[in-house]
RNA sequence: GGUCCCGUAGCUCAGCAGGAUAGAGCGACGGAUUCCUAAUCCGUAGGUCACAGGUUCGAAUCCUGUCGGGAUCACCA
């Protein structure tokens, strides 16, 4: 349990005792606790007398007054005051923040871990970039937040899978594999002038067609356009995800289930998965065959009314029913997205997450339709929306387009500025904010990336263990040891605020996992570097506050245990961002 | 035109479940290095939280509207 829930259990119990004599139980749920801004304030700050007092018809300062005096007689109170419209206002004891430093060491890396999740089962959807090609900067940021929740969702206590959906069963397949199929006649020997317009034109696809050429010499040509068509876009779809996995790797974004779309196509004694969803849905009333009034404004050049078959998703909060059948009688990729979603529900997730782009913003009222279709309500469902990448070059916009093949990938970003400074940075804006990333100007300040001021400060922590082992002889930093100091040696004011800093680390967490917000963690990560360094140069003018003190051994171990600890919480959130936690930075 | 996101310091952005005097980095200016890593620290300057209403003890935060920017709008994925 985190501290603040902890105070809240503690002065819920005196306000029940005190307003009992009321006819109804008062609503105590939105009474928390906060750690002032002001310092002077005190170490933590409760609204509950404000809370209450309208409820039980009270004078706020007079119950402020009761509570505060109640609450100071707790033994980790070391004085409770009322102040400004009814704040009560804690100091706690010492005693207190030593202990909890205490708890702190002994949970080490996990110190905040397992609080919320219950192990309820999520499925945590991201990046699914399409198999056409390798992955372009802007997959950048969804890869890095989808990948960065996942991490938080399962420090936080979710039992989490982490899926990409394999777009291999759409139009753009076919055309992956006659762009490929061009490349296999020009390693025959054929030349092919310029790639038509229509085709993908990257260079990637030039080792599958040599490959193709290799394998089958000019057999393919003989085949039927369909079977050769098969045959290419297999190979293409295996090699592009290979050169995206490679990517991801390089990206630290990892993958629990590659999940593919052509199996919800694939037909088991005559019948697919999407038929089998289509015909549950058609029973319970969300699929029908139906025309749908035109589109508002200008009509589409090759628009046609016709009757289709229809999702009823007007019926669950959709602005429109939905196509489930294209006009050629195939499905639509929403028809196969249905059908994955009752996938998803039959393999007893409990809670789906979609990480999409902002181009995909249309979408989420078409996935809460099928979440109240499907598993009855829409709470299973969380879509986080990142908004997009706009790339710059030295201040100057960079037009990408996938189809021309002009485009700068994932993996010149990744090389070139580092995994950690691209994860960081990534992260450090929520993702609802546009974010401009001008490649020039990261590459090169990327020293001054934030990144490496909480990797700095890693590093000091762990500069400071091995200075003392050297310094002191016979002192002994283990773990072990570092859990069974004197902590009531540590009495300095700023000693004791960076134990009130990580003493917010729990909630944090619980806050950021709650919400879907990793980037929370990333400028948390920031303020507790922040305030290691600023205790830190404490040290330059008064050499008695510096960690390692040759005369006094015992306080050289009580000290070393609170660095110890800083340095778990910052690798446990540099891990949940997925940066590594150097242990000297030279 | 409909829907979604954004609007906070010169720039890039935080702002925790509505809480006390709105914060950080960069940029600008002025300082700190015989001392556990200066990839650091300290100080100064800089704000009508787009605008107008509403909710209440209290609003940058919640609601409504307006303005401005971005995304998207049958049969693509």
């Amino acid at each position: 349990m985190n501290i603040f829930a902890q105070f809240e259990d503690k002065i819920k119990a005196i306000v029940e005792n005190l307003v009992s004599d009321g006819p109804d139980a008062p609503d105590l749920s939105r009474i928390t606790f906060e750690t002032p801004r002001d310092p002077s304030h005190g170490d933590l700050a409760t609204n509950a007398a404000m809370v209450l007092a309208k409820q039980v018809g009270r004078n706020p300062r007079e119950l402020a007054t009761r509570i505060a005096a109640a609450m100071g007689e707790d033994a980790d109170v070391l004085d409770a005051s009322v102040a400004g419209p009814g704040f009560i206002n804690l100091k706690l004891s010492n005693t207190f923040w030593q202990s909890h430093l205490h708890l702190i060491l002994g949970a080490g890396e996990r110190y905040g871990a397992g609080l919320v999740g219950n192990g309820l089962k999520v499925n945590v959807e991201y990046v699914s970039a399409n198999p056409t090609g390798p992955m372009h900067v802007g997959h950048c940021r969804g890869a890095v937040v989808g990948d960065a929740l996942a991490n938080l969702l399962a420090f936080a206590g979710y039992d989490v899978t982490r899926e990409y959906v394999i777009n291999d069963a759409g139009v753009q397949i076919g055309v992956l594999a006659n762009s490929v199929l061009l490349r296999y006649r020009e390693a025959l020997g054929e030349a092919i002038g310029d790639i038509p317009a229509g085709l993908y034109p990257g260079d990637y696809l030039v080792p599958v067609g040599q490959e193709l050429a290799q394998q089958y010499g000019e057999k393919l040509l003989a085949m039927s356009e369909e079977e050769r068509v098969g045959i290419a876009g297999d190979a293409a779809v295996d090699t592009m995800m290979e050169l995206i996995r490679t990517d991801l790797h390089a990206l630290n974004v990892h993958h629990d289930v590659f999940f593919s779309e052509r199996t919800l196509h694939a037909k088991h004694n005559g019948v697919s998965e999407i038929d089998r969803m289509l015909e549950l849905m058609r029973q319970r009333g969300f699929v029908y065959d139906g025309r749908l009034p035109p589109p508002k404004g200008e009509l589409p050049e090759d628009w046609e009314d016709r009757e289709q078959t229809l999702f009823r998703s007007t019926e669950v909060g959709d602005d429109m029913d939905r196509p489930l059948v294209k006009s050629d009688g195939s499905y639509t990729y929403f028809a196969a997205d249905v059908a994955y979603f009752q996938n998803k529900f039959d393999r007893g997730f409990q809670r789906m997450v979609y990480v999409l782009g902002a181009d995909h913003g249309g979408y989420v009222k078409r996935l809460r339709a099928v979440a109240r279709a499907i598993a009855g309500n829409e709470s299973v469902l969380d879509v986080l929306l990142c908004q997009l990448v706009k790339l710059y070059r030295d201040g100057e916009p960079v037009r990408m387009s996938k189809r021309s093949g002009d485009f700068v990938t994932l993996r010149d970003v990744v090389d070139e500025v580092g995994v950690d400074a691209v994860r960081f940075m990534m992260l450090y804006r929520k993702p609802e904010a546009p974010l401009d990333f001008d490649f020039a100007k990261v590459t090169e300040q990327s020293k001054d990336n934030p990144v490496f001021y909480v990797q700095y400060a890693h590093a000091r922590c762990k500069s400071v263990l091995r200075q003392a082992a050297e310094e002191l002889a016979g002192i002994d930093t283990s773990d072990v040891a570092l859990l069974a100091a004197d902590l009531s040696l540590l009495i300095d004011d700023g000693e004791l605020a960076l134990v009130r800093k990580m003493a917010e680390y729990p909630r944090l967490v619980e806050q950021a996992a709650r919400t879907d917000e990793p980037h929370r963690i990333a400028f948390y990560m920031y303020e507790l570097a922040s305030d290691l360094h600023h205790h830190w140069s404490r040290g330059k003018e008064s050499p008695s506050l510096r960690f390692v003190n040759q005369e006094n051994a015992k306080l050289t171990v009580a000290r070393l245990a609170m660095v110890r600890a800083i340095s778990a919480v910052i690798s446990s959130g540099l891990a949940i961002i997925g940066v590594s936690a150097p242990e000297e930075m030279r």
